[in-house]
DNA sequence: TCTGGGGTCCTAGGACCC
DNA sequence: TCTGGGGTCCTAGGACCC
């Protein structure tokens, strides 16, 4: 088992089409420029941290010439779909596990083969894509996962690392920290902490039995899986969504109503789509809303109301009518201190294929016409960019304050004739 | 004093991941 | 002024059943 993933991925994304950013320090911010949520070696040199909020590292940034850049999510995917076409060439089992993360099976290649392989693989996905990446390889995914992150942390390893070797296997694990293993997170941390439990081996040597109390299956399953028993197979196909969910935090606040209602609709619209494209439906629609928890001493409210759809739908208006009722029944005219809302969202469980989810007996939707309308939507959209048709009821109010900040976004340079990147020569 | 012995299903909340 | 979004899995406990 192999596990491949691009260094800092959309910040190489970023550099792949702006050769001035090689060498320099580039961070990516999350949605409405909230947060860094990806960074360069030479940013974390800086001290900027996972999800350091921007305004209180601008001034760093502006100081010691930091890149900053909005996410460009469509670049990135993009950029995903072309490494794993690279990776489909050395491995025909890939399983992709992230927008930047994928699974090799590797177990047809001889061990000794199995390094220069994966150096074989890290060249030409740089030279085809222009991304720098790390390999992890071990006997198990767990084991993989570790060798990935000895790989992106030992300069030396130049950028590969196999775990199934015994030699380095018996090195490394007593030399890494137990914070390191793959579903060991913050509260799990402390538990072993309190156990004594400091590297790799120490979990690894756990009887896995009594941890099951403390650490669930969950950890009982981590110390099998480091000893080098598979319990976690490769997942080529991959599983049906059970849950989708569209949510988003407003630029600014939202104080009243219209405007409150308009961005869930717009968000149901999204959730529309998301469904559509996988050919499921959803009976009931979860909307929140809520005010910010950085907004000290003023009013707080949280509203979270579930609306049912007489049947299994993923029918933009029949979304948008529920959305919307979920705001109507849940709001609350304000005081004399109105309440700030600074987030808003549409979430769904229990999601159905659509082709084989019953029909309901009364109040069944126009499916017949649905279907179709639904369909001409989709392709207006696709053909002439997102929103260019949108029902009514979505709301066509042109004062968008809500609307997610990206100031600093890039072209999407490989999905938009109009934004392909123009060469001087 | 002392109140059975299984099951299933659902939900909320915790934990973790990228 | 300004703090992301979207998933999965697991467990405990309640409700309910016979």
């Amino acid at each position: 088992m192999a596990l491949i993933d691009g260094n800092s991925f959309y910040c190489s994304c970023e550099r792949v089409f702006d050769p001035r950013l090689a060498r320099v320090p580039v961070i990516v911010l999350s949605n409405n420029d909230g947060c860094a949520i990806a960074r360069t070696s030479e940013a974390k040199a800086l001290g900027i941290r996972m999800g350091d909020p921007y305004f209180k590292i601008r001034d760093l940034c502006r100081a010691q010439g930091v890149r900053v850049f909005s996410s460009n999510y469509t670049l990135y995917g993009d950029m995903s779909g072309r490494t794993n076409a690279v990776y489909r060439q050395f491995s025909p089992q890939v399983e992709i596990y992230s927008i930047d993360e994928s699974f090799l099976n590797l177990t047809d290649v001889a061990p000794a083969l199995r390094v220069e392989l994966a150096r074989d693989l890290r060249a030409t996905v740089r030279a085809w894509t222009g991304i720098p990446t790390c390999v992890g390889i071990g006997s198990t995914k767990t084991l993989a996962k570790l060798a990935n992150h000895i790989a992106k942390t030992v300069p030396d390893l130049g950028g590969v690392c196999d775990l199934t070797d015994p030699e380095a296997y018996a090195h490394w694990l007593c030399r890494i920290s137990v914070a390191e293993v793959w579903g060991i997170g913050r509260a799990s941390l402390a538990k072993l902490d309190a156990m004594g439990v400091e590297s790799v081996a120490d979990l690894r040597d756990l009887d896995p039995r009594p941890v099951r109390k403390g650490l669930t299956v969950v950890g009982e399953r981590i110390i099998h899986e480091l000893r080098g028993l598979a319990c976690l197979p490769l997942e080529l196909v991959p599983a049906r969504r059970k849950g989708c969910a569209v949510t988003r935090s407003f630029s600014g606040r939202i104080e009243d109503r219209a405007t409150l209602e308009e961005a869930v609709a717009a968000h149901a619209t999204r959730l529309g789509e998301k469904l559509r494209r996988e050919g499921l439906g959803t009976d009931h629609v979860t909307v929140f809303y809520h005010t910010s928890e950085h907004d000290r001493g003023a009013p707080m409210r949280s509203v979270s109301t579930t609306v049912s759809l007489p049947e299994h739908s993923s029918d933009t208006l029949a979304l948008i009518k529920a959305a919307r009722h979920g705001v109507a029944k849940t709001w609350r005219e304000p005081g004399e201190r109105p309440w700030r809302y600074s987030k808003a969202g549409i979430v769904t469980n229990d999601l159905v294929p659509l082709s084989h989810s019953p029909r309901a007996l009364i109040g069944a939707l126009d499916r017949e016409r649905s279907g179709p309308l639904m369909a001409a939507m989709d392709a207006c959209n696709a053909r002439w960019g997102r929103g260019a048709v949108v029902p009514a009821r979505a709301g066509l109010v042109s004062r968008r304050e809500w609307n997610t900040k990206f100031e600093m976004r890039t072209p999407r340079y490989t999905t938009q004739v109009s934004e392909l990147p123009v060469a001087w020569a």
